[in-house]
DNA sequence: ACTGAGGTTAGAATCATTCCAATTCTAATT
DNA sequence: AATTAGAATTGGAATGATTCTAACCTCAGT
C-alpha cells in the first residue's frame, strides 16, 4: 500500500498538528512529529535508541519511556512500522510500501526490497481456515555483498 | 526441506548419541535429546520456559541454562528453528518442512501453514544485488477463526 | 586412573522494554 | 485570560527474557 500524502491540520495554532493517514486523525505532537521526521529520513531501520540519539539533537531534554511512547503510537496509527528481525532491540521504518527486509547477519544492515510483481503472500499458503489477516512479516536473513566480498 | 531421518550413531556406548542431519554430525546428550523429542512432540511452538516444563518431567534437575545451551545448538545444527514472532519470549519449532506461521493476535496461538504450491520467496523480491540467502522468516498476523466468532 | 574437552549448573548480570506515579502541557470552555 | 479535563511526558523502578560466569561434572581417549 503507497504511503498516504502526509499533511498538516487546516489548523495547526501552537503546536497542535495532525495527520490524517489511512483515514486516522493522529494527534502529532512536537516529540510525536521529531520521532517520525528522525525515522522518515532514516533508511536504516533504527532501535528505539538510535532513534533517541537522532531525536536529542534537537529536543535534548526527550526521554528514551517517550521515545517508546511514540513509536507505539505512531506503530497504532499506522504510520511506522515495528520489525522484529532477531532476539534483542526492535528496529523501526517508515516505510509504507509493500516491501520485505533483507538482514545481514554479518553486518547487520537491514535493507529494504520490494516486490518484483503484485503479490498476496497469503494466497501462497493454506492459511487456517477463517482467518483474518492484520499484517504480514517477510524476513530474509544472509549475508550481504560486501560482507560476502570479505 | 523435508526433515533428514534421525538417526542414533552407530556406536551409541554409554550417553554418547549423534545425529545426521543435512550433513552435519550432532552429538545428542540426554538433555539435547529430550529438548529435540520435546520440541518434536509439540506442534504449540513452545517457549523456552514451557519446553523447561516439559523435559522437567523427564529429567527433573534440568536448569533453564541447559534448555537454552540445548535449544542454541540444535539451532546452530539446523534441527530446529526460532521464531520471532513478537516482542518477548522467543518460540521453537521443530518442523523443518517449508513452512510459514499464522500468528493469532489473540489467543497468541502459532499455526503452521504450508504453501499451496513450490514458491521461492527470493525469487520474488528485488533483493540486494550479491546477498546469499541463510535463511527466510514470514509470520502472518491476525486472528484465527475460533477467535473471530466470539 | 588421568586428562582435556565439552556439557551442566545456579545464580548473577545484562539488556530491552514496560510500568508507575508525579508533573506538565494542550485545547476547549468559562 | 483563567479553568479544567484529558493527554503527553518524565525519571526511575520493575519486569522479563536471555546471556554470562565460574565452578563442577562426565565422557572418551590416553
Amino acid at each position: 500500500m503507497p504511503p498516504t500524502a502526509i499533511r498538516s491540520s487546516s489548523k495547526p495554532t501552537g503546536l497542535e498538528c495532525r495527520m490524517a493517514v489511512l483515514g486516522a486523525d493522529v494527534r502529532l505532537t512536537p516529540h510525536r512529529r521529531e520521532v517520525y521526521d528522525v525515522l522518515a529520513g532514516s533508511t536504516d531501520h533504527p532501535t528505539a535508541y538510535d532513534i533517541l540519539d537522532r531525536v536529542k539533537s534537537r529536543s535534548p531534554g526527550i526521554s528514551l519511556a517517550t521515545v517508546y511512547n511514540c513509536l507505539d503510537h505512531l506503530t497504532s496509527a499506522g504510520l511506522i512500522k515495528q520489525v522484529h528481525l532477531a532476539r534483542g532491540q526492535s528496529r523501526y521504518c517508515a516505510n509504507l510500501h509493500e516491501h520485505i527486509h533483507f538482514h545481514c547477519e554479518v553486518c547487520g544492515k537491514v535493507i529494504d526490497a520490494h516486490p518484483a510483481a503484485d503479490f498476496d503472500p497469503a494466497a501462497f499458503w493454506n492459511l487456517p481456515k477463517g482467518a483474518r489477516i492484520t499484517r504480514t512479516d517477510l524476513a530474509i536473513h544472509g549475508v550481504c555483498e560486501s560482507c560476502a566480498s570479505k
